[in-house]
DNA sequence: TCAATCCGTATC
DNA sequence: ATACGGATTGAC
């Protein structure tokens, strides 16, 4: 069995003894409660044999917690692989693949399930998207035929995605085969969800998001296991769903950091995906308006294949695509132009949107602010003590550093002597009084992750959105706006190009056809490659370029990353040459580079390891290994994240 | 020579 | 965490 204590050096099983009073109830899968080293620990059954390795007497089960077999082989198989991969242990991806026992709903009677119910045969509206896309037919008709296509699929500016995605759902589950599918937020799964009951019927498959209650998210993980539903449908909380003979694996957007578990050992849900489809010998759909960097290496692999439509098709749906210069990153705007972002080019844009129907504007999230800058000459404003950012804490307050604290009453650029500072980014709430004061009698929505707006009709109306929030409109935006592009590509991050990308080709894609008046127009420098891809329509060239720029440069996915954080005295010591080598009998694989330390405060530092790709399961066992050592010794454990989101 | 104590290691 | 064993120490 799996016990569930954390150690890593404990991160192996351990057998006991069924007492004959309990070898009616304990089950491959069940919990099971243990005395382990003396405590009460509770732990899965990994198996059941008439005899063990172990010389010694066992100790008996202390008791069978439930019969119910929650943890299916081909499960504790995938758990055990991701936190190789991760260099986590089984303990910590068992809390993620399993829920909490919820006894009530275990209870409960399984509602009676129409097994026979018939699978509604496919309909034309659910293939259109597919059927737009080269291969795309091929792939719905292989996962119909029982067949495993693994593909990275680009969806076109007026794909109805979520009706694709469920028809390739039910196109698998006719073939007899079970379906996950992960998407970003619980906006996607809502979507998808109704798509899903359009194109299956009632009661062929459940929502598993971590934010709904412990007893629905329960039921629904034991609708799957049971075999009660073939299919399941959430977010990262789903990429462990037990469905039965699994035969497709669906992830949406796998450039969203919310596909990213936040709890240890940190795995993302396409790499979790990835290696159920290849345990299962399964399909794989990795779809999203953009493609990022890591689907793109899986592509040229071969592994993957691109199921994207021919460039003239493209061409057909994508909006015209103006840029309209100034933004950040422009060294000299005309000084005076506070409100470069809101220009004449942005106002003439709403304006003949508005003629035509709803026009969305896209602005950066508030707090994602970059650095305040010189107005006249956009040198960043840094704090002359630290060297620290200022950031503005307050309207009528001078600047102070967001490190030291100190505040700068007399500021003065070091570049050009310039006094007056710039706030980088005015937040959807400012824009859209802005907008509103010069568009009288419109009606102005703001749509933010807190207060979303579902949908926007198909009338003049302007919408203030901010990325991740933007509505749908029922027959598509009829001018859509990036403001600051320039800006949100200084952000200090690995990612920012493809992340960036990602968020606008995602408004490109609520956009109307040129042909149908749609217009894009973009506030920013035309000469940036995101702003270029933009323009051309072309997503996959420019994974392409940015796998290219990261194979050139060693970054992620050409190369494999992890950081090592905690205390000073522990950490820095592994920048010698042979630490490792002694305190756990192998070296880092040749070859490691290992860089730092960076200090993260409270006297924590970081180190960042980075080995060529085929290395990163050496990397990961070594680390393992690490952590081992360490947790035998008592020593805390540092903290180890391979494939960070970010470095920052 | 034996018990008390310390330390490192295993935990089935 | 707790349990155990082997090494060490100190009193007789």
């Amino acid at each position: 069995m799996a016990v569930g204590v954390g150690l890593a050096h404990l991160d192996r099983h351990f057998d006991y003894a069924v007492p004959p009073s309990m070898a009616e109830d304990v089950a491959v899968g069940c919990r099971v409660g243990v005395l382990f080293a003396g405590r009460s620990v509770n732990g899965y059954v990994l198996g059941l044999a008439r005899s063990s390795q172990h010389t010694a007497t066992l100790r008996p089960l202390h008791r069978v917690v439930s019969s119910e077999p929650v943890l299916s082989p081909a499960v504790a198989t995938l758990v055990r692989t991701v936190a190789d991969r991760y260099a986590g242990t089984m303990s910590d991806v068992l809390r993620l693949a399993v829920p909490p026992r919820h006894a009530r709903v275990e209870q409960e009677a399984p509602s009676p399930v129409s097994a026979s119910a018939a699978v509604p045969v496919p309909s034309p509206a659910g293939s259109a998207a597919w059927h737009r896309a080269a291969g795309g037919a091929e792939l719905l008709d292989q996962l119909e035929q029982r067949r495993s296509p693994r593909a990275s699929w680009t969806a076109l500016p007026g794909d109805d995605w979520p009706v694709a995605l469920a028809a390739a759902a039910a196109a698998t589950v006719r073939s007899g085969r079970g379906v996950v599918l992960c998407l970003p937020d619980a906006g996607d799964v809502s979507r998808v969800d109704e798509a899903l009951a359009a194109s299956l019927g009632p009661g062929r498959h459940v929502v598993l998001t971590a934010n709904t209650g412990p007893a629905p998210r329960y039921r629904a993980f034991l609708a799957a296991l049971r075999g009660q539903v073939p299919v399941v449908v959430g977010t990262r909380a789903a990429a462990f769903a037990p469905v039965r003979d699994p035969g497709l694996f669906v992830v949406w957007d796998d450039g969203d950091d919310l596909l990213v578990e936040p709890r240890a050992p940190y795995p993302h849900a396409r790499e979790v995906l990835a290696l159920r489809a290849h345990q299962h010998g399964a399909a794989l759909i990795l779809a999203g308006h953009a493609r990022t960097a890591e689907t793109q290496q899986l592509v040229e692999s071969g592994w993957v294949r691109p199921v994207a439509a021919e460039r003239a098709t493209v061409r057909g749906v994508w909006p015209r695509v103006q840029v309209a210069g100034g933004g950040a990153g422009h060294a000299r705007d005309d000084p005076g132009a506070r409100a470069a972002r809101l220009s004449p080019d942005v106002f003439a844009a709403v304006r003949s949107g508005l003629a035509a129907g709803p026009v969305l504007v896209q602005v950066p999230r508030t707090g994602y602010r970059a650095r305040l800058s010189c107005q006249q000459c956009r040198m960043t404003a840094d704090c002359a003590h630290c060297g620290g950012p200022l950031d503005q804490y307050g309207r009528d307050q001078p600047p102070a550093c967001r490190w030291c604290g100190k505040a700068d009453e007399l500021w003065r650029c070091r570049q050009c002597g310039g006094t007056v500072l710039r706030a980088p980014v005015v937040g959807e709430r400012r824009t859209a009084e802005e907008l509103g004061r010069a568009f009288p009698g419109v009606l102005v929505r703001r749509s933010t992750a807190e207060t979303p707006v579902e949908t926007v009709p198909d009338t003049a109306a302007l919408v203030v959105a901010t990325p991740g929030a933007e509505p749908v409109p029922v027959g598509g935006y009829a001018a859509a706006v990036l403001l600051d592009v320039g800006l949100a590509l200084s952000r200090p991050d690995l990612r920012v190009a493809e992340e960036s990308l990602r968020r606008w080709l995602a408004v490109a894609a609520l956009v109307r056809p040129a042909r149908g008046g749609g217009l894009l127009l973009v506030v920013g420098d035309a000469g940036l490659a995101v702003v270029q891809t933009l323009m051309r329509a072309d997503p996959a060239g420019f994974a392409e370029r940015e796998l290219a720029q990261r194979r050139a440069a060693r970054l992620p996915p050409a190369t494999r990353l992890a950081t090592i954080e905690g205390p000073l005295g522990a950490v820095e010591p592994l920048l010698q040459a042979g630490t490792v080598a002694t305190v756990t009998g192998h070296d880092w694989p040749e070859p490691t580079e290992v860089l730092g330390p960076v200090d993260v405060g409270d006297g924590r530092v970081r180190l960042v390891v980075r080995v060529p790709w085929r290395n990163g399961t050496a990397l990961a066992r070594t680390l393992s290994l690490l952590q081992s050592a360490r947790s035998a010794h008592k020593a805390v454990p540092l903290r180890v994240q391979v494939d960070p989101v970010s470095l920052g």
